[in-house]
DNA sequence: CTCCATTGGTCTGTTTCCAGACTTTTAGAA
DNA sequence: TTCTAAAAGTCTGGAAACAGACCAATGGAG
């Protein structure tokens, strides 16, 4: 165990298959409702431009999607792939089944990996001077997603916690944090939103703009770090 | 700026040209010195198989550096890949030639996703009791850094920080701090190595290391803050 | 001295992926 | 009603990457 660096600078070179990556890249888009029911992909060929693809490859994800139901796909000026897809309330068999669909470790790696960007971005950003614009921003998404009904809760939600992490500025620490989300989405998905759960997370979720203004970056780590492992330890505790 | 999460959750699947990313993955482990000089690469296949590419495209990734000058390929039984290159004493016009190889906003992305994945690393580890094994290796790694002469000083401050990354347990994490470190490699080994700041960085990693091994996640963040902030306004001065 | 395991070197056919040109559909504007 | 722009749909040739089998060298074991 833990050997050498080697172990984490050989790791593999690309994540594996370009149709099977884009796939699910677009299902996460669809199912955090980034891109909301309804509402319109962008285009195919700026699609593949942003997801570093070519079209036909970006095609066959979509068409794929489009069978499975999640997408509607329509001609013409003003066409385009739009989402038919809406959040069906999880029943009680399904985050059992998300659990399972995970290898053993791969929940733990998750949860410590999001633990650790997600602290490590509120922490910076508590460190910087925000401009107005940016400070409104914020607020901004801590209203909406308190402000949210079930139906919008995942996408607020979300976007609050990503918002922290595009405010540092840096491209690369807002992917890693959208990747981490990623990992756990479907087991969040899985989790019934409860309205007390939501009046809670409300209050966290506060705490951390509060200290991130407060430029506070002690108390903003911990303020992330209580709130997700509130998450962490709803879904470890499935696991007992 | 700072629009929708689209942004962040599209972006591009792979990271692009499996040879060129292979060249400098493995130009990254060399001059890093986490192979080291007169030091044997692993097996061909067994490389491969770890970076997650054909035979081929290793190889041709090897070739590359055998023709630049980093490899000596030797064939039939205990032959294979070895590192035949020394990191030369950074010159003067070294740092800045290195900075303007970067974009301009990339050295502050670089630095920033750096602060907030390893400040995030500690923290975790530091909420966590360590097996004696765990801690023993953490402060094997201290010593081995605080000992280090000028030529060995690199590698082995590499081995100790991403050790706390690895020491998490969770794969991603590691994967991320590697990444972190090989985005300022070339800058830091443009910097020469001074003994003011040798001496300097070994009191901030024995900070580190004590308060991890004390359970305390904020003096830990704070630690991990201070010792990349020197380096951080290192470089960063020299754009000035 | 012979054998053989281990390692790099080579070849072949296949799959995946791409770049780019071209076609068709469609809704709105003129 | 006709025209136009923006979008999806289609096609082709080629490059990149892979899988896997096979060859060749080499140093140590017996």
């Amino acid at each position: 165990m833990t050997d050498s660096p080697l172990v984490s600078l050989l790791r593999p070179v690309r994540s594996g298959n370009a149709f099977e990556e884009t796939v699910e890249r677009l299902l996460q888009a669809i199912k955090l409702g980034v891109v909301a029911h309804g509402a319109k992909m962008p285009p195919e060929r700026e699609l593949a431009a942003q997801l570093g693809i070519s079209r036909v490859t970006l095609r066959e994800a979509i068409r794929a999607l489009q069978e499975s139901g999640y997408l509607e796909v329509r001609r013409g000026r003003y066409g385009g792939a739009f989402v038919v897809y809406e959040p069906p309330d999880p029943g009680h068999g399904d985050l059992r089944r998300a659990l399972n669909a995970m290898g053993p470790g791969e929940l733990d790696d998750a949860l410590t990996f999001r633990m650790a960007v997600e602290c490590g971005a509120a922490q910076v950003l508590a460190e910087r001077a925000l401009t107005p614009a940016q400070i409104t921003l914020l607020r901004r998404r801590l209203a909406d997603v308190n402000r949210a009904g079930p139906s919008d809760y995942r996408r607020l939600d979300t976007a609050f916690h990503l918002c922290i992490a595009e405010l540092t500025g840096s491209p690369l620490l807002a992917a890693a944090c959208a990747d981490a989300r990623l990992r756990v989405t479907d087991l969040l998905n899985a989790i019934p939103i409860l309205s007390f759960n939501i009046q809670h997370s409300a209050l966290q979720h506060a705490a951390i703009v509060e200290a991130i203004l407060d430029r506070d970056p002690d108390r903003a780590r911990q303020a992330v770090a209580e709130h997700l492992e509130g998450t962490a330890a709803l879904l470890r505790g499935f696991l007992a």
